[in-house]
DNA sequence: CGTCCATGGTTAG
DNA sequence: TAACCCTGGACGC
């Protein structure tokens, strides 16, 4: 279930929970050498794009990517046993926080970290993102803006679902080609937004006035103007969009 | 209760 | 392209 807006709300509530702590940690599955973090002082923890990563006083750090299944279970209670299958257990006296199923969990040194931020283009969620350089590689993608925005190269967080929605709100058609850059940048502080509202609401959030609501991913017809929803595959992954809201040639009339 | 699918990404083929 | 990964929810029987 992990898109970008989530990995950040999970940096933040761990942040808050262990920076300028030292922390017990486990692998009850054993899955994870956890010996070398026991009783480390976490410096803080941060996302990027979907990944996160746990930096502690003069070691490694923890790499962690949840994958599409992969989850967090907080015990506010950390004497709580944890549950079969655990990978990860990072604890102070005040709260646990437990790793299931990550598709990554994994020791990483500085150079790995360089290198795992450099594959990644800029993240909206990130203060440190550059708008310039989101647009400028968007526009210079070969290929329909459907794969450019799930591409973690072009830019870091985007998953199927914001996929479907934010090219709603921007209007685009998901096929379309060579968007250039005013239509990049409109896509951009979309994404900017709807993430942050997501980030702090803890799901996807389309429509500020109607949270739970979508305004085509997983839906038969557009809730805007109920026109059916085309989907199909794009880049691996099922593609929604609205034939009426989203036309095919908006994308080139912007440029 | 079993099956299928998915908000992901890597790796093998 | 497919399979895989110690999941969960929806849905069918």
């Amino acid at each position: 279930m992990p898109e970008g807006h989530l990995i950040h709300r999970h940096a933040r509530e761990q942040h808050r929970a262990f920076a300028g702590r030292r922390v017990r940690a486990a692998s009850p599955q054993g899955r994870f050498d956890a010996r070398p973090y026991g009783g480390r002082l976490v410096e803080g923890v941060e996302a990027v794009g979907k990944h996160l990563l746990y930096h502690f006083d003069g070691g490694p750090a923890i790499h962690v990517h949840l994958g599409m299944r992969g989850l967090f279970l907080r015990y506010d209670d950390p004497a709580t046993q944890p549950r079969r299958g655990t990978r990860l257990r990072l604890a102070t006296d005040e709260v646990a926080f437990d790793l299931i199923a990550p598709s990554r969990c994994e020791t990483m040194g500085g150079e790995q970290v360089a290198a795992l931020r450099a594959s990644l283009g800029p993240d909206p969620l990130r203060g440190d993102a550059d708008r310039g350089v989101a647009v400028r590689r968007l526009a210079a993608f070969t290929g329909p803006v459907g794969a450019a925005v799930l591409d973690q190269g072009v830019w870091a967080g985007i998953g199927n679902a914001w996929r479907a929605e934010l090219l709603f709100l921007a209007g685009l058609d998901p096929d379309a080609r060579d968007v250039g850059a005013e239509a990049a940048g409109r896509l951009w502080d979309v994404a900017v937004r709807h993430l942050a509202l997501g980030r702090d609401a803890g799901q996807v959030v389309s429509d500020p006035a109607a949270p739970d609501e979508r305004w085509v991913y997983k839906r038969e017809t557009c809730r805007r103007c109920g026109t059916a929803v085309r989907t199909w595959t794009l880049a691996a992954r099922t593609a929604y969009a609205c034939p009426l809201d989203q036309p095919a040639e908006l994308g080139r009339l912007a440029r």
